[in-house]
RNA sequence: GGUCGCGUAGCUCAGCUGGAUAGAGCAUCUGCCUUCUAAGCAGACGGUCACAGGUUCGAAUCCUGUCGCGAUCACCA
């Protein structure tokens, strides 16, 4: 609260008078629920300089406050813990100062200073799985609280187009493909090229099992098979620019994009720039080669180039092959570079990529700081555990991914049966109802993935599907769609400002909102929309528990009851607010 | 083996820079719909915060070690 400097500053002057110490610093929290009051003062932190019982520094303490501020009431101690009860009035200052504020919570972003998040980041082989929706929704996420904290944003992605995956599918088209198309076949372009991809494991596979009955050695098989010779020669082609590969390579790609577009759509994610492999990967070596003579790099006798990491804990690792080509680093160092080149105003970058390269962007955020680029310091890995199936680790070529378009369209038929169950949409068209339905399964699948530490492994059973109880989406938005109707209900006028005694529970509503915007900076400090998430359900539990505690529209006064609509309102606008933060859209009604 | 991450109620998870009797949701049980949407609310039950030490007024939180799970240690991306 704005009140703890105020009373920051009186316990100092106060200890200062009332013990002749100097105290620098003054610890607060809120107050436990089972004690009376509103906010706390820890006096602990005091006895290293004061030497007196705790309790008797509270009272002294507590007492010469009381006095001094009206904006104290009352006060307590409990061991060595001073709890304050704050006035009516100034909670209701707080609150309409809240009230009247648009965009609560938002700081306006500041040109000077950007931020390039990037997510996704799919290869054009397959189509966008499970681990893919953790990720966007991560990423997504993060970059818009880094907005609301005030960062200028750039969504990006880098699609993998070009390597030895995307060969493979083409020559399974190739081969196998009969000329279908997006349009023949009626499959999305991803999950036609997807198929191929499976396609071809299948023959690659059917092949190896030829060689291997007629005396070769497993691993021989392996290298040997004829459709991997073939497609590393379609990766050596594609490399030389040879027309009829590139020609396919691009019909290919685009069917893989059209789909995409359409799964990201769904999932409510975009861009601001799309970087391309294609373009990217031959990026880094001029960058190598400056380093290579300021002496961070040093060549091996082969010719090859590494850097030694050992001084920091690391390994030495290798930036550059013997006859000179990248490696994977090599572009990502490249890249980096590239996207401050095009937008100058870039301070630092965000990249979401799950925790199993953990290793690979601690070196890569150790070598560009070597390099000396002042944005360096300024690097996140946004890292998260994997999503876990009850069967083990997803396998795209075994089959066993969670396909994103259709763990999406499973949520929205869940919604549809529990929405039909509960019945409650009359006088909705039912195009409405269909549109509702994907918001609230979009909403259950979004929460349940951002709610939990990103850091953590989340484990995801696709058959018990999602719970629309409890810590969920749904029940929040459902609180949302409450509040709506209350708001509609309402058609007294409630701009004015009102003076009246608050209920316990109106004084937990105030106090959770007056967090947010404070939740906001922690959330954009800690990369973390879990810590909104969080944050929306108290709110919802400190609204709901009002809610149900006092009655809105027969309230004692009419000044009560402009109050209570006016606490609810506010309270919607915040969990919109949040809940926009995570990508999830609200329902009027539900 | 080295490095990194995780280990909190039967299950899923919170717990900010150390602070009061460790918090939610699910599940189980008890109440509450003639009054604003019961996808709700109030309550009960449920914990040696993996284990052992240490730091201090005070540790789930910080340090060290042990155990368990996972990732990584590629001239793959």
């Amino acid at each position: 609260m704005t009140i703890q400097n105020t009373l920051e500053k009186i316990t100092i002057k106060a200890l200062k008078e009332l013990y002749n110490v100097q105290i620098e610093k003054v610890e607060f929290q809120v107050t436990r629920k089972d004690f009376e009051g509103d906010i706390t003062i820890v006096v602990f932190p005091f006895l290293r300089k004061i030497k007196a019982n705790p309790v008797e520094i509270g009272e002294k303490l507590g007492s010469y406050i009381a006095e001094d501020l009206p904006e104290i009431t009352d006060f307590n101690v409990v061991k060595g813990f001073l709890n304050l009860v704050v006035s009516d009035a100034y909670l209701l200052d707080d609150f309409y100062a809240m009230y009247h504020k648009e965009d609560f919570g938002l700081t306006k972003p500041k040109e000077t200073e950007a931020i390039m998040v990037e997510y996704s980041s799919p290869n054009t082989n397959k189509p966008l799985h499970l681990g893919h929706i953790r990720n966007n929704l991560l990423g997504y996420s993060v970059a818009e609280i880094l907005k609301a904290a005030g960062n200028t944003v750039y969504k990006t992605q880098i699609i993998n187009d070009r390597g030895i995956h995307i060969c493979k599918s083409m020559l399974a088209y190739q081969k196998f493909g009969n000329n279908d198309t997006p349009e023949s076949t009626g499959l999305k372009g991803d999950k036609l090229i997807g198929n191929f991809y499976v396609k071809f494991d299948q023959e690659y596979k059917k092949e190896i099992e030829k060689l291997v009955a007629e005396g070769k050695s497993e691993e021989a098989a392996k290298k040997e098979a004829p459709l991997l010779v073939e497609a590393q020669q379609m990766l050596k082609k594609w490399e030389q620019g040879d027309e009829q590969v590139r020609a396919l390579w691009k019909t290919m790609n685009q069917w893989v994009y059209d789909g995409f577009d359409v799964t990201y759509k769904a999932m409510g994610v975009d861009f601001d720039v799309n970087y391309y492999e294609s373009n990217t990967y031959l990026l880094g070596k001029d960058s190598i080669q400056k380093g290579l003579e300021k002496g961070i790099f040093f060549k091996k006798p082969d010719g090859s180039v590494w850097i030694d990491l050992s001084a920091e804990g690391l390994d030495e690792k290798i930036v550059l092959r013997a006859d000179g080509t990248a490696v994977y680093i090599t572009q990502d160092i490249g890249t980096a570079i590239q996207r401050v080149k095009d937008y100058p105003n870039v301070k630092g970058m965000v990249y979401t990529v799950g925790n199993e390269q953990d290793y690979h962007f601690k070196v890569l955020f150790l070598i560009l700081k070597k390099l000396g680029f002042d944005w360096a310091s300024n690097l996140y890995h946004l890292s998260y555990g994997m999503v876990d199936l009850p069967e083990g680790k997803m396998k795209s070529r075994e089959g066993t991914v969670v396909d994103a378009d259709d763990l999406m369209q499973e949520m929205a038929a869940t919604a549809r049966a529990i929405s039909q169950d509960l019945g409650k949409l009359e006088g909705y068209t039912e195009a409405e109802k269909e549109h509702l339905y994907t918001i609230i399964g979009m909403g259950a699948l979004k929460y349940y993935i951002l709610k939990v530490d990103p850091k953590k492994r989340i484990l995801f059973d696709p058959k018990e599907s999602i719970d629309f109880n409890g810590n969920t989406g749904p029940f929040i938005q459902y609180t949302y769609a409450r509040i709506q109707s209350l708001l509609r209900r309402a058609t007294f006028d409630y701009t004015e400002e009102v003076r009246i005694r608050l209920h316990p529970k109106e004084k937990e509503v105030i106090k959770q909102l007056h967090d947010f915007p404070e939740v906001i900076t922690n959330a954009a400090l800690n990369h973390s929309p879990a810590l909104i998430a969080n944050y929306t359900f108290d709110l919802v539990k400190a609204f709901n528990s009002f809610y149900q505690s006092v009655s809105i529209f027969s309230a004692d006064s009419d000044a009560e009851k402009i109050f209570r609509i006016q606490l609810s309102k506010k309270v919607a606008e915040v969990i919109q607010r949040a809940f926009g933060l995570l990508g999830i859209d609200m329902p009027e009604r539900m």
